[in-house]
DNA sequence: TTGAAAGCGCTACCAC
DNA sequence: GTGGTAGCGCTTTCAA
């Protein structure tokens, strides 16, 4: 800038005023100094500039997910990404495959970035590590699960409803013996959905059979293990509910291979692509992950732009999506 | 950090070194500042500490993609990012949509930022707009496209050889109303598949009908209504190699409404999940996205830590995975 | 082992 | 309209 302002022959506070489009420069000036960036290569450099800016905003917010490269995660990101474009603001976005550490670790690196926002789908279950920084007013919006230990804005979405309406609408098609495949049981919305499952079962009177309870399913070929598992041990569901996406294919992919796909019903939790080319198409709880995006990327700039209200928790209704799958009735 | 050392007794210099782990402070200083630093609530600010740092790095490395909710783009910037983790670097990831505008701002915007590097999957077909950044020595890497009119990195798929062999599995399966459908055709990519697909033909002696050669494609409902309209149109094709993974999406869609699902074989071009559990099992091309992106994290990193040495241009050839839409045979 | 002063690239504030 | 000076929060250099 010092250069430019020299092969211009004007001083320092005058490039900056040309390169900011301030007003109060005569265009026969703003010319000149325009041509001398240009023949400098000149590129300006925001960090200087935010260092010494009154606002203090980098112009940057950071997503925390679970892993940017399953659908849910990348679908929040990219709605995100498009309310932050709006303020002219970038995304640093990194996952953190459910390991506490990594998350703690971000959020400092983030911090240390001053970020002018944190959007956190967090792996932590207790949330105390963040209290300096939200006292602070550091503009934080939990997505998917919700703080613990301290108080934040958060978009979640009922997961005890879903996975209840998921399992009555098995019920009503005629089963008892509903099996249910869930992360790991220390996540707060893999503890939900069972909750929602009991909670359904229950109401009917139908007694758990604990055994077709399979928690801290990590994977999909984890799922797809415990239904081969089930049918091997005589268990004989006549209806899963897969408390994740990944965890449906993976039922899926078993029923297939037993032969058992148009014969046991499943509904999976959480959409995906191409879940209705199936055969049966799947049936599933459907969070719509574009509202969420979006209700995020609206609370967390409504923040950023010094909305201090108390924090907001606004909980989206899932929904059943009817696709096929999960109208079988059991045989 | 000036409050640090006042609070701590010390020089600001002091509770530098603390801060960056150097050597050189007595245990108990370094105790002392440690407490300190946790009373006051002291976070560390990176971009006044690189501003001054003689590295310059910032430690923030940029990813203009595609789309990254798209999974190809998803499942790429997710290899980035673990590359970039292990360099403690984080990612700045921002979505195209072919747009080139979009891309020409993002560019100024990350370097701006003053990003350690950038990974590009242009919008753009000419990348004149660089030549200043790459003079200057910014780590580029080119993924999925290569550049033009200026000379750096890249890591693509050999589009044309991928495209000639889904093409001639085809043909082997005694197909020759063969029908493509493509990406907009001012996409590189989209370009060597068509040129692909008329190797194919041409090495066959088969003529080809420029009505079956559908290009500008967007969407998998584009690609939906374009097969729907062959048939309408009387135009029968016996197989269709659909260029993109949801114009493969489309055309499934489009075979299931008309019934012929089991009759007309489909290639894709990228594999998705849930490819093979489709109905028939989708037969495509497979980019491997984990090996490109770690391919570009190396390469971009390797810049990163010095390397100079002339542009490289990796190139990885693609293969067919066979699950059986592609092995239908012609009524 | 510790500290004082200069300066990274830029903008705020006030003077001309 | 334009420019000088101070200073953002930190690291560098060199001296003690």
């Amino acid at each position: 800038m010092k250069d430019v302002a020299a092969l211009a022959g004007v001083s320092l506070k005058t490039v900056s005023r040309v390169v900011n489009r301030e007003s109060g420069v005569s265009s026969a000036v703003r010319e000149r100094v325009e041509r001398a960036a240009t023949r400098l290569d000149y590129s300006h450099n925001v960090h200087a500039s935010n260092l010494r800016r009154a606002s203090g905003r980098t112009g940057t917010v950071g997503a925390l997910l679970q892993d940017v490269s399953n659908s849910f995660s990348a679908s929040l990101l990219r709605s995100l990404e498009d309310v932050a474009r709006a303020q002219q603001t970038a995304v640093l976005a990194a996952s953190l495959d459910e390991e506490e550490g990594r998350e703690i670790a971000l959020v400092r690196g983030l911090v240390a970035r001053r970020v002018d926002g944190l959007v956190l789908m967090p792996a932590t279950s207790r949330h105390e590590y963040l209290a300096a920084e939200l006292r602070a007013g550091l503009p934080t919006v939990f997505v998917d699960r919700r703080p613990h230990g301290v108080d934040a804005d958060s978009v979640t979405v009922d997961n005890v409803l879903g996975s209840r309406h998921a399992v009555e609408h098995l019920i009503a098609h005629g089963h008892r013996r509903i099996a249910v495949l869930l992360d790991l049981a220390t996540i707060q919305t893999a503890e939900d959905r069972l909750r929602g499952y009991r909670q359904a079962m229950a109401a009917a009177g139908i007694p758990v059979d604990e055994r077709v309870e399979v928690s801290d399913l990590r994977t999909s070929e984890a799922a797809e293990h415990a239904v081969h598992a089930f049918y091997r041990g005589g268990l004989v569901p006549t209806a899963i509910f897969a408390g994740r996406n990944d965890l449906a294919i993976g039922a899926v992919r078993a029923l297939r291979s037993l032969g058992l796909s148009h014969d046991v019903a499943v509904i999976g939790f959480d959409d995906f692509p191409l879940a209705d080319l199936l055969e049966p198409a799947l049936t599933v709880v459907r969070q719509n992950v574009g509202q969420i995006g979006a209700e995020v990327g609206r609370l967390l700039f409504s923040r950023i732009a010094g909305d201090t209200s108390p924090p907001r928790h606004v909980v989206i209704e899932p929904t059943l999506v009817v696709r096929g799958s999960g109208e079988i009735r059991p045989s």
